[in-house]
DNA sequence: TAGTGGTCTAGACCACCCT
DNA sequence: GGGTGGTCTAGACCACTAT
């Protein structure tokens, strides 16, 4: 059923992918994993191995673990935005809902002023403009507007911006690293109420990103409207007590 | 030096702590932790020890690791702030703005279903409940509400509430650790409009977030709403290589 | 080539939960 | 008491970086 794409080499990471199409499948919240000691029979790995593939399941919220009880499928409705750049099928997918997308623009333009200076770019120069509706579940979730510096990153087609841009950009090479984000409140405007489906000046959450490989060159600045009734960022914070 | 506080009974714990620490006190960013081998023999534990402890340190963004290079202090500037569990006044000061405080309510009373279920409380048992107007430069920046159960934390006055209450928390022996945050978007009602000096149904960002001590026992319930136009989160986010 | 972090094994003991 | 996750050891090989 899983399909090897090929890529995964590690075992930990098999079995992480193993143990999270069965968890979107067939396991209910609060069911029970296997044990981490049957894992071990099961896969036929150490238990080290099932431990770091398990603890990114925990860590991205999808289990929860309980000590002398065992390992539990977590409640969607408490899964925790966690502080991965992720795309938004991706986030979605965590979420566990199952992303889509409609293409409504497709361009090769100048940078603008602003573009030109977060991207790092000569004033003018030509960057793909992709605007996107981002839908969970067929509901529409976010209105989204891409800039990609095209000297960086190859030209793009209506096929490539189809699913997941950060797939994209990895299939040319590009692997994103980090990201800058801001996010703040707004409320949308008429055009961007009729695509998702909400009264004009309903309140909205907005990402600001720009996406930089690991030497530091941005290889994207994104502008994303969520939905307020349907998205919010959660995020566990430390306190610095040095 | 380290002088055990009795509670830290685990290796992989107290090597974090003295890797911290050494952080903190002698290595400047971009300066190479000892290797993981070196570690091993230095501390007398194992590698997977090792391994455990400077993941956390990179977890939290303290180090940084390069495969077959080394690992390395993590530059400061580039630690987002917004990771961090700061109070408001603490958060105004870090963007050099300074914080007042307006105290609307202050009043004892049982927790209802909602608080009660966020801070593990019995319904009913009584809270201290604090709704200030913050000021940052002496303009209004967001309408905050707290609860907290007094059995924890024992009783305020006006003087605690006038400042920081994590001081004050502090002041008390309670040492807030950590919180979940939920950061959404939504517009003020009449009253918050007013508080905040903007129109009603404006946009605003929402945080409510819940404190814990490090024992996990929850010492604050807070809802804050902030002026849109005057505030953001910004955090710096970083792919896991999927 | 030598050293580093990344992965992995096959054990072990402990603290905790459930019945 | 039996099963679970949490911690820990003492090795090993691999992929990568620096020189």
């Amino acid at each position: 059923m899983t399909a090897s794409t090929g890529k995964t080499a590690f075992k930990h990471e098999a079995l992480y992918t193993a143990l999270r199409t069965e968890i979107g499948a067939t396991l209910r919240p609060h069911d029970p994993l296997p044990s981490e000691r049957e894992l071990v029979a099961r896969f036929g790995v150490s238990r080290a191995t099932v431990r770091q593939a398990v603890g990114r399941l925990e860590e991205e919220g999808l289990v929860y673990r309980s000590q002398g009880a065992g390992t539990f499928v977590a409640d969607p409705s408490t899964i925790s935005k966690s502080l991965a750049l992720t795309s938004f099928s991706e986030d979605m997918r965590s979420r566990r809902l199952t992303p889509d997308s409609r293409l409504l623009d497709l361009t090769l333009v100048p940078a603008g002023v602003t573009v030109a200076r977060d991207l790092s770019l000569s004033p003018g120069a030509e960057v793909a403009h992709v605007r996107r509706l981002r839908l969970a579940d067929g509901l529409p979730m976010c209105v989204e507007e891409v800039w990609l510096p095209t000297e960086r990153i190859g030209g793009l087609d209506a096929g490539t911006v189809a699913g997941s841009l950060y797939d994209a950009l990895a299939g040319r090479g590009v692997q994103p690293h980090h990201a800058d984000q801001v996010i703040s409140a707004t409320v949308v405007d008429a055009d961007q109420a009729a695509l998702l489906g909400v009264a004009p000046y309903s309140p909205a959450l907005r990402v600001d990103r720009i996406t930089y490989t690991e030497a530091g060159v941005a290889v994207e600045r994104a502008e994303s409207m969520y939905r307020a009734d349907r998205y919010d960022f959660r995020i566990t914070v430390t306190r610095r007590t040095p």
